[in-house]
DNA sequence: GCTGCGCATTGACCTGGATCAACAGGCGCG
DNA sequence: CGCGCCTGTTGATCCAGGTCAATGCGCAGC
């Protein structure tokens, strides 16, 4: 099911801020990957009696730059854009966040950046006050922060790689190399099969993100189109025949790490 | 003193790898904002016995990427640069460590990035091996490396908009703007005054921090000069009359965050 | 002193991607 | 059903910044 199917299936029940159904955190489909993956039974416990949930519709501001936010969390289900406009209007995307990625910047209330739904989101929350105190007399929140913290720093470097030097196309072709090992990873699919990728962004998140103009997006994804690169059925759907060669016109030699 | 003055200043003996006087920590330089400053006396104490120090020349390489790394630690003199290198040779710099950064991936042996050293540089360096199993034992360890890693992730966020959004000349006018805010901080200074700003980078440096080549990064340094924006003894000192007038060429609205 | 080398500047030209503009398909809505 | 809106594609043109090439200039070595 995509996201545009989704969102129009949502009713306004199912959509309104605080609620939806309390998960336990012991059933919760991010247990093993979320900042709270290093938690026993007994903080899990705590997190639990603390936690809500929210959802937000595409295109809804989750949080604006510079603005105090009092909460602190994961996302559950959707996609979350970080991003950063200019006076002018320019914008550039600074993050994608995906289900078991952690929102909002502890030990610091002014959002850093924007956060945008992409798609329909759903985000497990905690207010900031509780979850800091909790983080500093928790080893396990604490460590598993880190390595998050670090692999986000690892990979934002990585796109900086992209952005400072990459062709419009070698952007494009990474671009989807990544779509497809995070598809491949979240499935448990092998990157020697052929890929389908489903695109949850549009043309202009892309464009954001990568750092270029709608038109030059779609044009590069032609390219790739008929170079036999990739294959679509439509706008939002592409299938990755063979991954390798993807990877080498992404310019990476051939292990290239890239986004977590 | 200048870089390539102090570099050609040294003697073979003050050189060698291991080795520099030993320095307490409490007498250190950087202790009131390295990994360790959260510490206390009986942490310091242990840190000041596991510790020692590296030095390395302009140019020298510190770690490789993908090199497995056995040490992890603090700048404590000198500019180290992050970056990777293409395939085909496009260099991008990620990161610039200055006094008191901390260098290495904590958790994950693998170099993730090429480090060289872009002055003079002295590490202050521990065990790997030790210096994790302490992490895990230290809260004030392990909280002070969070902070600064979350600061590094907004820093190389910021970057991003940088490199993917910013005309080449307000890539160099940030570029300024930091390098003097840096200088007014570590001195205690005001901007509202004349602030004189040493480059510690070559030309060829700043070209592959802000994704731009060396002739470009030239060129605009020179419209910059024109629009009486900063004013240069040589080509390796700036002084900036006016701060603000240097941050909106820069694309910042006023306050206009950037790296720390 | 001269020579060679590494860094920086400057000029002439070219091109990848931006800009401006027209158009096409899907979808909700009256 | 036709209309308007949103997203995406395609074409024509422009220009910021890359490329190629020449020159300057400070400094180490002889």
């Amino acid at each position: 099911m995509n996201s545009l199917a989704r969102s129009a299936a949502l009713r306004k029940d199912q959509r309104k801020d605080t609620g939806a159904a309390h998960v336990r955190c012991s059933d919760c489909q991010i247990r093993r990957r979320a900042v709270c993956s290093y938690c026993g039974p007994r903080e899990l416990e705590f997190l639990d009696a603390i936690k809500s949930y929210r959802t937000f519709r595409p295109g809804e501001e989750i949080v604006a730059m510079g603005e105090n936010t009092d909460f602190l969390g994961s996302v559950v289900e959707g996609c979350v854009g970080l991003s950063r406009i200019m006076a002018d209007g320019r914008r550039q995307m600074v993050g994608l966040l995906f289900p078991s990625d952690f929102l909002g910047r502890p030990m610091r209330p002014e959002a850093p950046f924007d956060a945008v739904a992409v798609t329909d989101v759903k985000l497990c929350i905690f207010s900031r006050q509780r979850f800091e105190s909790m983080l500093r007399e928790t080893p396990a929140l604490e460590q598993r922060l880190l390595e998050m913290t670090l692999d986000e720093l690892d990979s934002a470097r990585e796109w900086m790689v992209l952005l400072g030097r990459k062709t419009a196309k070698e952007k494009i072709a990474s671009f989807f190399a990544i779509a497809a090992r995070r598809m491949a990873a979240v499935h448990a699919l092998s990157l020697d099969d052929e890929i389908k990728v489903e695109l949850p962004l549009t043309r202009e998140d892309m464009a954001d993100y990568l750092g270029l103009t709608i038109e030059t997006v779609s044009r590069q994804i032609g390219v790739l189109k008929k170079a036999g690169l990739i294959e679509m059925t439509d706008a939002r759907h592409i299938s990755i025949p063979d991954y390798d060669m993807l990877l080498e016109a992404a310019g990476d030699d051939s292990d290239g790490g890239l986004i977590a």
